[in-house]
DNA sequence: TATAGTAATAGGAATTATTACTGATAAGGA
DNA sequence: TCCTTATCAGTAATAATTCCTATTACTATA
């Protein structure tokens, strides 16, 4: 993979933000550096660098995708009311600690990516 | 909430098949019970089914959105390769008993949706 | 039965997010 | 420096979902 200057700042800002950003958004904060940038582009190397394991993304009930420059297993909160996403390092079930700080929980999702038993054993 | 034929339809399609689909797969398989439903009417129903807690939702890294008449809490399996959910009743963090039943996980999410804090206190 | 008010419908247009295509550009090795 | 080839910008196309409008169905009341 060519380390080019697009793929570049689209990597180092997410990285350096602690928050999670969807396709458009992390267009527009590119764009101030690189101001022709393309958005297909932007979605072409966003697909590398999860491909690649550099970021991670994020799928939730809204319609677009969130990217994540921080890739260390964590947990995330979408709020319904602001929208915005929280990240907790809780693993459990109960999610004690995310409640006892002031969040309400009205549904969790775990979702496991990878390949079947019959794909498996197909390969 | 009125109980029309559609809505009937599309409720008891998801109860009977223990499978995930999506809104277009849902939209085929009721109009072989009601020929001159129309798509909008698909979506408007899985959405109020949705907020009615009477179905749930699957999201994926795929672009659409899946349904699931089973709402028990659950963790869901997305094969790469078949594209196919699976079901698996395990909590846990280790996932032990899915790997041992064959599949290979990639990667695993967990999100969260509610209110947060800030927004609670807002309201 | 009428009638009115409300809720739901079909069908299609519009919107939004994402992907694909094409000729031009630049990254990185020889 | 030159050459190969991945990547780029710009734009068109696609896919999933939502919105809009005229029409129809249901419910309660008279």
């Amino acid at each position: 993979m060519r380390l080019t200057h697009q793929r570049e700042e689209i990597l180092s800002f997410l990285r350096s933000k602690r928050a999670h950003y969807n396709a458009v958004e992390i267009y527009d904060a590119v764009r101030e550096r690189i101001p022709n940038i393309s958005l297909g582009t932007v979605y072409r190397n966003l697909g590398k660098l999860v491909e690649d394991g550099e970021i991670i993304t994020v799928e939730t009930d809204n319609r677009s995708i969130y990217y994540d420059g921080y890739i260390v297993p964590h947990t995330h909160f979408v709020c319904k009311c602001c929208s915005q996403i929280f990240d907790f390092e809780e693993e459990g079930q109960s999610f004690k600690s995310i409640r006892d700080k002031g969040f309400t929980i009205d549904k969790h999702r775990t979702v496991l990516y990878g390949t079947c038993t019959v794909c498996n054993e197909k390969n």
